[in-house]
RNA sequence: CGAGCCGGCCAGACAGUCGCGACGUGCGCGAGCACGCCGAGGAAAGUCCGGGCUCCACAGGGCAGGGUGCCAGGUAACGCCUGGGCGGCGCAAGCCGACGGAAAGUGCAACAGAGAACAGACCGCCGAUGGCCCGCGAGGGAUCAGGCAAGGGUGAAACGGUGCGGCAAGAGCGCACCGCGCGCGGGGCCAACGCCGCGCGGCACGGCAAACCCCACCCGGAGCAAGACCACAUAGGGGAGCGAUGGCUUAGCCCUGAGCCGCUCCCGGGUAGGUCGCUAGAGCCUGGCGGCGACGCCAGGCCGAGAGGAAUGACUGUCCACGACAGAACCCGGCUUACCGGCCGGCUCACCUU
């Protein structure tokens, strides 16, 4: 039950924390989303969303994808490293439907768990455990 | 039943699963947990107007600048709404209109056309009058001077229309009627207006003021990251007192007034960290009364998002008329723009039946 929740605790709500994240961060990226990452502070996974107007000038739209993405994360995070993300919407996403951001976004968790496993050593990994 | 006009309302429904935010209650030292309840729109949009609220030391006057523009109401206010007038469109119900002033001044008018503003003569008409020619003469002829603006033609627009008289031909040149203008009286509860009556004037005062302009009325500036408080590094911050000159002072300039820069004393302080502002309001519903109406007054009832790295969602299933435009960010009143469709009421026209 907990590990389908998204507390507070489980998303960035600083302003600090998404400027301490842009300074010094891995990157990723799909057709439709970039993803900046480091290994969190806290013992799990942190997600902070940003789409911007330059995605699309419709509210409607930027909001139907902040949602997908808070819901996809929400229902993985939990096989997720100890990482602050930040997944940022790219323009392409306005033109996609929400199972297509879904399947892209399943892709992405995926390749950030065995990226970071095999890259970025075991060592790195061990503050959250 | 068909075509159409006006007004009001709705904006997929239901079930299950997993979530998010506010509030209330309970539990917990606490992060939090449980239960209950609520959780986008008619346009939340564009940010085009008008207010409330807040701060800018700031009050008054003048100029500049901006806005509005038939009249009267409504309103907190408006560029909005209602009613009326005028003009245009429609058979009609109805709809649309920046709709003050061109006898203050300046300016503009492409193309066409002879001529575009106190105009003009291309075609045309006349040639009475003075010449010319013919004729003995009465008279006749052409058109030089000249006269004309009725007809043709151009244009978005050509300095009233019809008829009669008049004339060489014509012309408001004269007259009748129509039109127009001015004045007075009535009407319109006031007004815009020009419906009616009377009198005067042969008739001018052409168009454009979303060209300058004139007239009337209105208008400080910035915006909730406004702004207030609390906790935390060095003050350039704040308060009080004293002040001649000079300088400076949030819309642009000037004037008056006021304040600051200086000195002394005192308090403490920037900053998207947190809290407040933050939703109970020009509020909504029902009824009554006044008003043609917008709306106002009174009584009773109701509480209908409040986030802030930013909630209001996602998935699955079933059904149908297969779901448009679109997401609150301080709050209201409007306007404008976008939009799959559906429901209700009133009205108009056409056709059919009786």
């Amino acid at each position: 039950m907990a590990d389908l929740g998204l507390p507070r605790h489980a998303r960035l709500l600083r302003r600090a924390d998404f400027a301490a994240l842009r300074a010094a961060s891995a990157r990723c990226a799909t057709p439709c989303f970039a993803v900046e990452y480091r290994p969190s502070a806290a013992a799990l996974a942190r997600l902070g969303i940003a789409v911007s107007r330059r995605v699309s000038k419709h509210a409607v739209v930027r909001n139907r994808i902040r949602r997908v993405i808070r819901e996809s994360f929400r229902l993985n995070r939990a096989a997720l490293p100890a990482l602050d993300l930040l997944v940022v919407a790219r323009a392409r996403a306005a033109a996609a439907d929400n199972a297509a951001l879904r399947a892209e976004l399943a892709a992405l968790w995926r390749r950030l768990a065995a990226a970071l496993n095999e890259t970025s050593a075991p060592g790195t990994m061990r503050a959250g455990s």
